[in-house]
DNA sequence: GTATACATGATAATGAGTATCGACATCGCA
DNA sequence: TGCGATGTCGATACTCATTATCATGTATAC
């Protein structure tokens, strides 16, 4: 996002970071670092939690996955994304399906919020959240959850 | 955001509550459930910590705080708004500061976005971060922190 | 003033994420 | 291919924010 990250120091290969990036490369949704160590586990890998964590800020580092931290608060999500440039994402609530979506508009909006206030370096975090049309159609017969 | 929340339940008014709203009132900046706990005891109020948190959980549901959870990942922060219409906050990574901006680009943006997408009851979460002026301007004199 | 439901507060519990550190695996080189 | 330096792993202990529990205190209605 700030375009920083000098060096992007080469890491082994080891089997772990494979299962990893293979798990990450096949799930589509946003994922907790807990939910993906239970699939690696599932699927008969001994792979330690610490060692997921350790991954996939890793993976975030270098770009290659996207993190959503603003969800319910806490709990980070992780996932990887079509296109490595700067994007944004509209999530479903429900099942979590998660569409990546192109922000020109908040770019600009920002870069001259940022300038009008006096502020440099800015940043930002958007993300959507809302319920996608099957979730809304599944919804629509029962009473309520 | 939403615009749910049908009965706001008046609650008891209780001294530590009136000590919480009177410390959310007069500071300015975004500060953790802790912190405003520690100014609570710090002016002599006997308050747990549990009942800030508690409060604060309370004034965000009726709207009355602001809360920010994108900042670091963990800690949320609370602070009084000015206005309490949906708005956005461009907050200073060193001090803290906080400006209040509106943003209706964003909410057409979102909105357009949503239906394109075939998602209803979007709500979006987004907050600008960056160096306001007066920090920019004594960073320059130091060599790097 | 009294009853009672609600609020408080001390503390235990939860849960995400991180630090630690000995064991292990990878990579470069002979 | 074998070896050693060094990066990586994994079990686990830990930190830290937040929440649940529950006995006690106290606004509020009557």
């Amino acid at each position: 996002m700030t375009g920083r990250e000098p060096e992007a120091s080469e890491r082994r290969s080891t089997r772990q970071r494979t299962a990893i990036t293979a798990v990450m490369t096949e799930v589509v949704d946003f994922r907790s670092a807990r939910q993906i160590h239970a699939v690696l586990r599932e699927r008969g890998h001994e792979i330690g939690l610490a060692t997921v964590y350790r991954n996939l800020h890793d993976m975030e580092q270098r770009g290659e996955v996207d993190v959503l931290r603003a969800g319910g608060g806490d709990t980070a999500v992780y996932r990887r994304c079509e296109r490595h440039e700067h994007h944004h994402h509209l999530v479903c609530r429900r099942c979590g399906r998660a569409v990546e979506v192109e922000g020109p508009v908040i770019e600009s909006w920002a870069a001259r919020v940022a300038r009008d206030e006096g502020f440099s370096e800015v940043t930002h975090a958007m993300e959507l959240f809302g319920t996608c049309g099957a979730c809304t159609r599944a919804e629509r017969g029962r009473p309520r959850p």
